[in-house]
This record gives structure tokens, sequence and C-alpha cells, in this order.
DNA sequence: TGATAGCTTTCCAATATGGAAAGTGGAGAT
DNA sequence: ATCTCCACTTTCCATATTGGAAAGCTATCA
């Protein structure tokens, strides 16, 4: 029997992976701009970023700009190389797709 | 702003991805083969292979074999073709990550 | 017919996810 | 200085998902 893959639940969670990815191609992303891409609520998006943010793979960045406050938010190095992990987890899985071929 | 992946609850939850990670590797596995795998009870099993059934992925097939019956378990040519799109979305991820660096 | 194996279904509890709305803190206006 | 607004953050609540235990169902064998 082939070894099962174990995911990250932090990042293998739907809303979360969305913006895993998205920080993942970016060097920082805005708030709003990530809210509107993955389609939630402010609530919503404050609290993957939450839990993100605890597992110590995303960090916010908070200034002014345009007298506006703004949080650009980006991915830890920590959160990369576990995003990169997770996703070669799920290329593996391609790998046995194409092996059963 | 990059595409934002969606993804197919159906296989996307980790259990119901690990079902169709060790299908996609075989023609067929055995119901309890499939349940020591991935560490769940009997109960939880059936009811995410339901679930895979129901969406036409999954397809059982029962049997008696050495006095025993047994349900052998197969991605449906669906299912494959589901599973590997997922999958294709999965890895388009992981070009964005190299994309970013 | 009765017992047993192999799922399936039915509870029920725990956790996750989502939005609305109230709360908080900083920046700029007065 | 303080008032207001904006940009999140937190709380509250409803719903959905996931998991196990246990009861249920069905086919096979004694």
């Amino acid at each position: 029997m082939i070894a099962v893959p174990q995911f990250d639940a932090a990042i293998h969670a739907p809303g979360r992976l969305q913006i895993c990815a998205l920080l993942s191609a970016s060097d920082q992303v805005e708030f709003a701009t990530l809210r509107e891409a993955i389609g939630v609520s402010d609530s919503v998006l404050s609290k993957h970023l939450k839990l993100l943010e605890e597992a110590g793979y995303v960090r916010p960045r908070k200034a002014t700009s345009e007298g506006r406050q703004r949080t650009w938010l980006s991915l830890t190095t920590e959160g990369r190389r576990a995003f990169a992990a997770h996703v070669a987890e799920l290329t593996r899985l391609a790998g046995l797709t194409r092996a059963a071929e």
C-alpha cells in the first residue's frame, strides 16, 4: 500500500489555500484586494488571516497610504516553505495518478 | 490579479482526497484496506464513499471472495478526470509559487 | 434457521465556516 | 484635544462538516 498523504490543516482548508496561493504569487497583497479576490466578508478573511498568522505563515504589515490605513499581507519564510511542502505533497498525488495509468 | 483557484468540494476534503489518491493509484481497492489506510471508522469511510458515489466519482463492485463479502472500490472515468483536474489546479498553484520566487 | 461478516444508516457531539453587527485603534479634520 | 471615519477585529449566532458508536440490514455459511 502506498503512503497516504498528510495535509497541513491550516493550509489545506479551501479559503486559506486560496489565500496562500494568492500570497505566494506576490510579495504582498492588500487586505481589501485579498477579500475581493476570494469573495468573503471582512470578518471571515480576518479570521483566516489570524489563524495563518498564529501558525506563523503570514505576516501583516500595517501602513498608512493616501490617508488611509491599509494592511498588507505576505507569507513568512516558514509560510512559503509550508505552502511549498503542501503543494509538493499534492504534486506527489499527481505522480500517483500518472503511475496508475 | 491572478485567477483564484476553485476546488471541487467533493474531492478537496482531506479524507476524500486521501481516498481519491489511493484509488487513483490502483484499479481497485478493497473497503477494509482503504479504511485502514486512511485510519477512519467503517461508518466514516462508508459516508465518504457514498458522497463520492453520488458525485459519480466512485463505483463499488461487490463480490464474494474466499467466503466473505467484499466491496472493491474504483474511480469512475469521471472520477479520474475530476481528480486529475483537481490535481492540475493544485499543480497550477505550484507554478504560482515558483513564479513568485 | 441462526450466527456472523461486512458494510450502511442513524444518532449525537465536536469543530469549522460564514455573515452580521458591535468593537477597537489610528489618522485626519475641526 | 477630541471627534469622526475607515479598516480591520472580535463576538455572536446559524449552518455545515466530520467523526465515532451503535443499531440495522443483507448475504453467506454452519
